[in-house]
DNA sequence: GGCGCGCTGTGAAGCGGTTCACAGCCGGCT
DNA sequence: AGCCGGCTGTGAACCGCTTCACAGCGCGCC
């Protein structure tokens, strides 16, 4: 259990099973897989340590490994909006990847973290060749882009409490874990972070949390946020949207 | 000069022009031209007709041959965002057309406009036998996902001035025209759909246009907007992005 | 232990944009 | 001509979120 101290085999292993268990890869023969585990590397990050940051130029794929990664923006003026925050098992950085251009976004460590790396000029001549990756290329980009026009969606049409309703729910879903109280978002996010998703202040999600709490919905306990009535939380999402 | 009133000559014509000049089949040999061009449909529209609504099943992957199109999402109550406007030349839909999943916005024409139409089960079959339309394909998507990107962006660092600024400077930029006063923008967009793209209410937009008018940095004659300061314009945005 | 720091909780004041209400203007239609 | 509908211009009231200010709490670190 006691991360670091595998041997090289268990880490060839790690990266094998990232890949082979990503849909990017699903449809790749064996044989493929492992010419692009040969092209790979590893990278070890400490908490907060930065792995790229916005208009850097693109090395290449990354999956993540262990740990998590913030994919974030910073404006000069010191605000920052989390634009999404990567578990074991995912992979990012393929915008970059493809076109070459310089980055749209800084990635942190929260908490060590540990990578695996695919470069550009390694990566792209194998793509070339493969159409059936290109596709599943593709149909990434395509839950990236939905899944951005639907930030935006919320932002024009939900208020604060829709917003925050709707992440709540999102963040149970992929990492929540049922409870007798109801679902516990497995993730510690301070208020702060979540603000940053949102793109409100910390105080705002403060605000409105203490509301919900005060009416059963939600409990809050050390930085852990447990759902007690996600029926309810979900109507606030449903309310807001129809104007 | 008198359009609908060409000969089918012209127009398959006019399907080949816009499909290679499109950078997607930049480097398709005329043969493979030809062939998608066999696939093409046509498609007259008249001012206000719907294309598709989100959530529709995608038919295909469409292409302004003339007039234009707008890209927008409704909420339910009324509310709408434009997401884009595109003009004679440009092409839409990959997002569906690509992983075959329901539209995420409504497509509607603003004035008659004349589509092509590549359906789906004609061109994908064909998509998967030639890579280097798939890597052009996912620079495309790369495109538009570094563009809803910066929208999101923009929406959290900017305030109104700045963002209808910058959305201004944009809108010269694709269709300007300079003459002695400034840069004349050619769309004529009425500060409703203005509105409507930067999230905003009508009357906010008009107050600021107000005061940039007094100020001398634009003005404004029925519906067409003149950009006489276009460094002051810039410097607006960037003032508000250290903010 | 005690000190400091980062997170949480809360209220008061301010501001940006909405909502509502109304007036003028232009173009199209009959 | 006269009317009507959509766009523009403008002010007043309202509201949601920010900003600022401060207090408490838990945890790590010397």
């Amino acid at each position: 259990m006691s991360p670091g101290a595998q041997p090289l085999q268990h880490l060839r292993e790690r990266k094998r099973q990232l890949l082979a268990d990503h849909f990017l890869f699903r449809d790749s023969p064996a044989a493929s897989l492992g010419r692009i585990l040969d092209l790979s590397v590893t990278r070890e990050m400490a908490d907060g340590e930065v792995l790229f940051l916005k208009g850097d130029e693109p090395d290449g794929l990354y999956g993540v490994l262990g740990g998590r990664v913030k994919i974030c923006v910073d404006s000069g003026g010191g605000k920052e909006i989390i634009l999404n925050i990567l578990e074991a098992g995912e992979i990012f950085g393929e915008i970059a990847l493809l076109d070459g251009e310089p980055r749209t976004a800084d990635a942190r460590a929260m908490g060590p973290a540990s990578l695996l790396l695919l470069r550009r000029r390694d990566f792209l001549p194998y793509l070339e060749r493969d159409p059936q990756l290109c596709l599943h290329l593709m149909t990434l980009l395509c839950r990236r882009l939905r899944w951005t026009s639907g930030l935006i969606e919320d932002a024009a049409f939900l208020g604060l409490p829709g917003r925050l309703a709707k992440r709540l729910l999102g963040l149970a879903q992929a990492s929540g874990e049922t409870t007798a109280d109801g679902v516990a978002i497995g993730l510690r996010l301070s208020q702060h972070e979540l603000g940053h998703m949102l793109g409100v202040t910390r105080e705002a999600v403060n605000k409105v949390l203490q509301r919900w709490r005060r009416r059963g919905l939600v409990d809050m306990d050390q930085g852990h946020i447990v759902l007690r009535d996600t029926a309810a939380l979900a109507a606030i999402v449903k309310d807001e949207g129809l104007g």
